[in-house]
RNA sequence: GCGCUCGUAGCUCAAAUGGAUAGAGCGCAGCCCUGCGAAGGCUGAGGUCGCGGGUUCAAGUCCCGCCGAGCGCACCA
């Protein structure tokens, strides 16, 4: 169990001895936070329980710490309490606990921080999902190292994650993609060929056009136009897909299902889910079209979900896919990942949820804000349609995956960036990445030189490990398994960067004040003692650059 | 106009749940390798946390107002 929940438990108990024994006055007890206080001199967590007990109890904060103090069972040996004002229960680890949680990072090798839930969930996470009309650019990005990243953060925890990605190849987006296509299919082969009104003008359809013509010749464009455009639509879709599957996977980007909305149609779940609503009674036909009457939901406005002329909207197959995720699958969770532009969509698909029957808490939108592009100054808007982008591939290879993730994920969903590609290849060359991979390098380095002279630090005694830059790291490392359970929780992967930057601080700082390799012979044991940590600071860095999903290199 | 999100160091961003002295990278001024990787370490300058109220023992964090930015407010997705 984790060091936190410990205390939390000891504490609680406390409390409530200290009632029956009325050195407290009786009353609830609010939960139990435990901290990490930043000031090393507070100890390693700390508890304002009696700052918040005070007024209810009509005692002094630092009285009630001292009545609480003596009830904790200090006994362990693991822990030394401090009362400080204005109320604060600071407590420490002790040395040899810390000492011998070095052995206990290296039994767990590369599980180490993994948390066991005690109702594991079933959790999907839906992210990227771009449609396939064009090239992942630099936006998408965003979306997709912060789902990625998550994901590997939420498996951590203990959860049973799946990640999807969904295909919008239905709708009139993709049809004004299959006859652009076709359009530049026709041009590649030499004829005449208007691109349609609201066609994507980006110059990858003139290659995709192109590479269908080389591949396909006149064959397509011997086809009545209906059955041209569609097989010219279907081959595109193709392509645009591997080539995002592609691009995704080049930082690191993977998915366990991609899922179509057009089989949402065949299969008939798109039916089945119109028929349920309808008995629901949140169905309303008027003006030649059915509504979804999601003001009776507490929503601002109704809205559309087929068309008069027939045709669903997108928000209409996006409830057939929720209830398909939900309903079919029997996700228990299941968590969306969505630009900033979607966010008018958050509530009414909630609320389309619940109409469903499904408690709309299973379902968590988290909005990432937009990154606007910039070329010097000028702020540039990216459109897939008039095809000034820059694609995620063009980023890669200017700035590399590691960097870009790193860039990504460092950032939280919701604050506003600023992109140029300018001051991204020339922050890439410095970007902090390379500060906690050069650790990992520098202890792969260590412990090479140490196997090349036959040392063996497997007996190696913790108990020397006396130095405060030694015992830092340790105490760092232990941070890992709280701060996966609180962005689990929270939802929040970008705190793992800075964690990353930290533990290699407290790396960095040890290897100049501490000799590991050292040929005196008096200094064998604590050379032994040393490798071992530096054993477990590999273990717990590559931890973390694992679920960043970034390389752990041995050399730089 | 209404709704959502944001405003922290010169720049890019943190601050875990409301906690004790607001941090890091880059940039800037210095210092440190004749033993394990200097892509490193150390020191320093740099802040009215957009502005004004409020709640609280305690506010960058919560509430209200104002200013500014992004996004949304379709029978688009």
């Amino acid at each position: 169990m984790l060091m936190k929940r410990r205390i939390a438990a000891m504490v609680g108990k406390a409390a409530t001895e200290a009632q029956r024994q009325g050195a407290l006055p009786p009353g609830p007890v609010p939960e139990i936070e435990v901290e990490r206080p930043q000031n090393p001199e507070h100890g390693d967590f700390a508890v304002s329980l009696p700052l918040k007990l005070a007024r209810a109890a009509r005692m002094s904060p630092m009285a009630i710490a001292q009545r609480l103090a003596p009830l904790l069972p200090t006994e362990e040996s693991i822990l030394e309490v401090n009362i400080a004002p204005p109320g604060f229960l600071n407590f420490s680890v002790r040395q040899q606990w810390l000492q011998a949680q070095v052995e206990e990072v290296i039994r767990e090798g590369e599980r180490f921080g993994n948390l066991s839930q005690e109702l594991p969930q079933r959790v999907q996470v839906e992210f990227v999902s771009v449609n396939p009309t064009g090239p992942v650019h630099v936006g998408h990005a965003r979306g997709a190292v912060l789902g990625s990243g998550l994901a590997s953060i939420l498996a951590a925890a203990g959860h049973q994650v799946t990640k999807e990605y969904y295909i919008n190849d239905a709708g009139a987006q993709m049809s004004a993609f299959y006859r652009s296509l076709y359009a530049r299919y026709l041009q590649a082969l030499g004829r005449e060929a208007a691109m349609p009104e609201n066609g994507y003008m980006g110059d990858y359809l003139v290659e995709l056009g192109k590479e269908v013509a080389s591949e396909y010749g006149e064959r397509l464009a011997g086809m009545p136009e209906v059955e041209a455009v569609s097989a010219t639509g279907k081959l595109g879709l193709e392509k645009m897909l591997a080539l995002i599957r592609a691009d995704l996977s080049s930082i690191g980007v993977t998915f366990d299902v991609w899922f179509s909305e057009t089989s949402l149609y065949q299969s008939g779940q798109y039916q089945e889910t119109m028929e349920l609503l309808k008995q629901t009674g949140y169905l309303a036909q008027r003006e030649g079209a059915i509504w979804f009457a999601s003001t009776l939901l507490g929503e601002d406005k109704d809205n559309v979900l087929v068309r008069s002329t027939g045709e669903p909207t997108y928000f209409a197959s996006d409830i057939a896919y929720h209830r398909h995720k939900f309903l079919a699958q029997g996700y228990d969770r299941v968590i969306n990942i969505w630009g900033a532009d979607h966010q008018g969509h958050v509530s009414r698909l909630k609320a389309a949820v619940g109409a469903l029957g499904v408690e709309p808490k299973r379902l968590t939108i988290i909005i990432s804000q937009l990154v606007t592009l910039k070329q010097g100054t000028e702020a540039v808007r990216a459109s897939k349609r008039k095809g000034n982008i820059v694609t995620l591939r063009e980023l890669v290879e200017e700035v590399g995956a590691d960097a870009c993730r790193f860039f990504f994920l460092s950032r939280s969903p919701e604050s506003q960036m600023e992109f140029d590609l300018e001051l991204a290849k020339q922050q890439s060359a410095d970007n902090p990445v390379y500060y906690v991979q050069y650790a990992h390098a520098r202890i792969a380095s260590i412990l090479r030189l140490a196997r090349e002279r036959r040392l063996n630090w497997s007996g190696g005694d913790v108990t020397l490990l006396v130095d405060p830059a030694e015992l830092d790291i340790i105490r760092k490392m232990l941070h890992l398994p709280e701060l996966i359970e609180t962005m689990a929780e929270r939802l929040e992967p970008h705190h793992l960067p800075r964690y990353a930057m930290d533990l290699a601080t407290a790396f960095h700082w040890f290897y100049q004040q501490c000799r590991v390799v050292s040929s005196e012979p008096s200094d064998h044991a604590i050379t032994l003692a040393r490798l071992k940590l530096v054993d477990a600071s590999r273990i717990v860095l590559a931890r973390c650059l694992s679920l960043m999903g970034m390389a752990a290199p041995e050399w730089m």
